[in-house]
DNA sequence: CTCAGTGTTCAGTG
DNA sequence: TCACTGAACACTGA
């Protein structure tokens, strides 16, 4: 559930199904590398009789407030989500079909009950994902080390173009650098750039007083938008090029008829729309 | 068989 | 320090 949106989901999902309820009966995948080699015991101990307080998140990280410390953590790299049963699995642009709607569900890392009958599950089809036990999350790694989140603590029009000022990064790998922005993601950062008309490879610190407000007023109705739709993409406006993105057979071209590129950038596949885009 | 992918991190380079 | 690139991580589906 990788970006921001789909992240915020899961979180309303979890506060839904576990806020004010006890955890009975903990599980853990054996998978020493989403657990970064922390053994079940631990999980339990931790987990085993606690009260959830509140569900929290910051960025593409997810956790769980409980009346004793410390707390999970979540972050589900690429592929990772939460569900509950009966829910519905959120579809992955990239991953088309499959019947994931199942209870229990496949590939499952921590499953938690609760005393009400409630059950929740972080899965991860792979293991880019990462599952921790953190004291005082918010004040420790990794989470103490991201930026501004859009959906909590947006910067003023003001304050966004000071933190662009003098920075010779490109644009759009700084907005995907969580330590800058926490919380987007290849697709957000395309389509924040292509809405706003921001040319990907543009050093950050060029950006005119206009053009920040723009990228930051994209940056705030794109996410809001998302977040809006409970991230579920077939939900989210015609004209986005999130739907035309991956069209890789013939014609390239976004609702509004304008041809669509692409390139690398930082490591990752970069659409965009030269015609709009300067 | 090969490649790329809603992500992050580390080593190497300038 | 900043910032870029490429590779690694793991594994599925096109």
């Amino acid at each position: 559930m990788p970006e921001l949106p789909e992240v915020e989901r899961g979180r309303r999902l979890a506060r839904a199904v576990a806020r004010g309820r006890t955890i009975v009966k903990v599980t853990c995948a054996r998978d020493a590398i989403v657990f970064e080699g922390v053994g079940a015991a631990r999980f339990h101990r931790a987990l085993v009789g606690r009260l959830v307080v509140e569900v929290r998140r910051r960025g593409k990280h997810l956790w769980l407030e409980l009346d004793r410390r410390p707390w999970p953590c979540v972050h589900f790299g690429m592929t990772g989500a939460l569900r509950t049963p009966g829910d519905t699995p959120l579809r992955l642009a990239s991953s088309p079909r499959q019947d994931d709607s199942g209870w229990p569900p496949r590939f499952v890392k921590l499953h938690l009950v609760f005393d009400d009958g409630g059950e929740l599950a972080v899965v991860n089809k792979r293991r880019f994902g990462r599952i921790r036990l953190r004291t005082d999350p918010a004040r420790e790694p990794p989470i103490c080390d991201l930026g501004f989140d859009p959906l909590l603590d947006l910067p003023s029009p003001k304050a966004f173009a000071k933190l662009l000022a003098g920075r010779t990064a490109m644009i759009k790998p700084l907005l995907m650098d969580q330590r800058f922005a926490a919380g987007v993601g290849n697709w957000i950062a395309d389509e924040v750039l292509y809405q706003a008309r921001i040319d990907p490879r543009r050093p950050a610190g060029s950006l005119s007083g206009e053009e920040a407000g723009r990228l930051r007023g994209k940056l705030k109705q794109i996410i809001d938008r998302a977040v809006a739709v409970e991230a579920i993409k077939a939900r989210l406006p015609r004209t986005w090029l999130f739907h035309r993105r991956w069209h890789r057979d013939g014609a390239e071209r976004t609702a509004r008829g304008e041809r669509i590129e692409r390139f690398t950038l930082a490591g990752r596949t970069t659409a965009w729309v030269p015609q709009v885009q300067r």
